[in-house]
DNA sequence: CTAAGACCTGTAGTAACTACAGCTGCAAGC
DNA sequence: GCTTGCAGCTGTAGTTACTACAGGTCTTAG
């Protein structure tokens, strides 16, 4: 049942029957009722999808160390490959929110905090300054 | 014409009927066979835009600026606010994203590298490690 | 047997655009 | 005056990864 799947997975119900609709979990077996049945292996799979997507890796890039995995034929290269792409990634939203971060404090730091409708922060949205 | 505007602000032609239709832009004067016409006014309004969400401001929120400011009953100290807050989202990220580049990276030390089907990469997407 | 709760499908909404298809406006050259 | 070709028009659908229904069905405990 997939209650249950969602309880010991960590995944939310629609969000496991998307992950069936756009083909990351296969189709399951369903009861006389029609209700969707799981077993340990589905559990597994969606465990690393949960895994995976919180380390920042996108459905798709899933889906691929998924394929790889299932064909039986990854090496642990490859993997690492994918992993040190994604790494990259990560690094340049790090270097770019940092720039982000000291032109707000910037910005933030001209204020006069004031009941004014003079802003410093506004001027220079404006290109003023 | 929208393409000279567009040129000049450094906005996306579809960009801006989008900004339009969504509301963060007025409806700009129509030439007499239907085409936008715009002033120097909708340019600034534009560029502050553009920057606002350079910064990472969202469209709402660029939204609530611009509504500040229109209504001229914008105070520096409403701004700064929102700036700081939008700062600790970032600040926020920042952290999230540190923790994740750790995880890859420590990830990524434990492989072998070799052409093998055994990846701690892997095993740890598992649940295994 | 009934009522509550879990589950089903299919669709639409989210953010912030982008990408068409299929049509019309407009200016320049001949 | 006519054609050519670019620019612009509307309206709709696609993107990502979900989430949130509506309106119906299944299951199970009492």
């Amino acid at each position: 049942m997939i209650g249950e799947i969602s309880r010991r997975s960590g995944v939310n119900i629609e969000t496991i029957r998307y992950y069936e609709r756009s083909g990351v979990m296969p189709k399951p077996a369903r009861s006389a009722g029609g209700q969707r049945l799981y077993n340990e292996t589905q559990l597994n799979r969606l465990g690393f999808i949960r895994r995976s997507r919180e380390l920042g890796f996108s459905l798709k890039e899933t889906c691929a160390l998924l394929l790889l995995v299932d064909s039986g034929e990854m090496t642990c290269s490859e993997v690492h490959g994918m992993t040190i792409e994604h790494l990259k990634d990560v690094k340049s939203k790090i270097v770019d929110l940092r720039k982000l971060e000291r032109a707000l404090k910037e910005l933030a730091a001209q204020c006069s905090l004031g009941d004014v409708s003079d802003c410093p922060i506004v001027e220079n949205l404006y290109g003023i300054a």
